[in-house]
DNA sequence: ATTTATATACGAAACAATTCGTATAAGGGA
DNA sequence: TCCCTTATACGAATTGTTTCGTATATAAAT
């Protein structure tokens, strides 16, 4: 139910960070954001006050410094982000995104490498 | 400039099928999007007047019945919101959002076929 | 204990996306 | 010609996202 919700770029922004450090607070966060972000404090606050609403994180109160943490599965988030844009923006065919994923150089040697092994393990069952 | 545009979710819609058909009137593109979507013709109506003046697309305005073309190129838009996927979803690694897309059987045996020739091409550049 | 720094809460503005109702014009029969 | 169908134009309500200002509480520092 909770993974159905499609977050927001700002939200996916925010839950990158939470997964990498699985507990944060507002401040931890925002530091992260700012370097590629131009926002305020408490823009970064209410974002996450909203996620919390949405039942996106959750939050540890107890102290006057809130501590949030993930509430949704991030495979699962994604998997289901990737099946909207390949419905969205390829109409539904995952090999033409793969294609287009790979194909301008967006990914390395070693990346490439590692997908052919993964294909092989795929295709194998 | 008119393909760093980001297209919304309706708009892409929209341009799926005007890349498919290559020109359309507003009826023609609504028609296919009953099927799947629920949703009035003014509504179509006035998400492509929208794109219009988004430069999305062109029009031809010469008879009564206005006849739509897609202005942005398919391949670019497709690697355009690729890449800000990779990004936003999977911290800019390529090959984890591939991964994610082949997992969980959203791609058919054949299409994992395809797959795998194609990156062996790529690998032999 | 008073000040200062740092937290959260909250309201609301500023956009942007989606939807639809209604007005109006243009063509095509009867 | 007159009516009916089918177009576009346009305004506006609704909903969602992002942003920030200001109020207020709390903890730490002097």
């Amino acid at each position: 139910m909770e993974n159905k919700m499609k977050p927001t770029e700002s939200e996916m922004e925010i839950l990158q960070i939470l997964w990498d450090k699985e507990s944060c607070t507002v401040r931890d966060v925002h530091e992260i954001l700012e370097k590629n972000k131009d926002a305020g404090y408490t823009t970064t606050l209410k974002l996450m006050q909203i996620m919390h609403e949405k039942g996106l994180v959750d939050r540890d109160t107890s102290s006057k410094t809130h501590i949030y943490r993930p509430l949704i599965n991030q495979q699962k988030t994604q998997q289901h982000l990737v099946r909207k844009m390949i419905d969205n923006v390829f109409n539904g065919s995952a090999s033409r995104m793969v294609m287009q994923a790979l194909g301008n150089h967006n990914a390395s040697k070693a990346e490439i490498e590692s997908i052919k092994k993964y294909l092989d393990e795929l295709s194998k069952k």
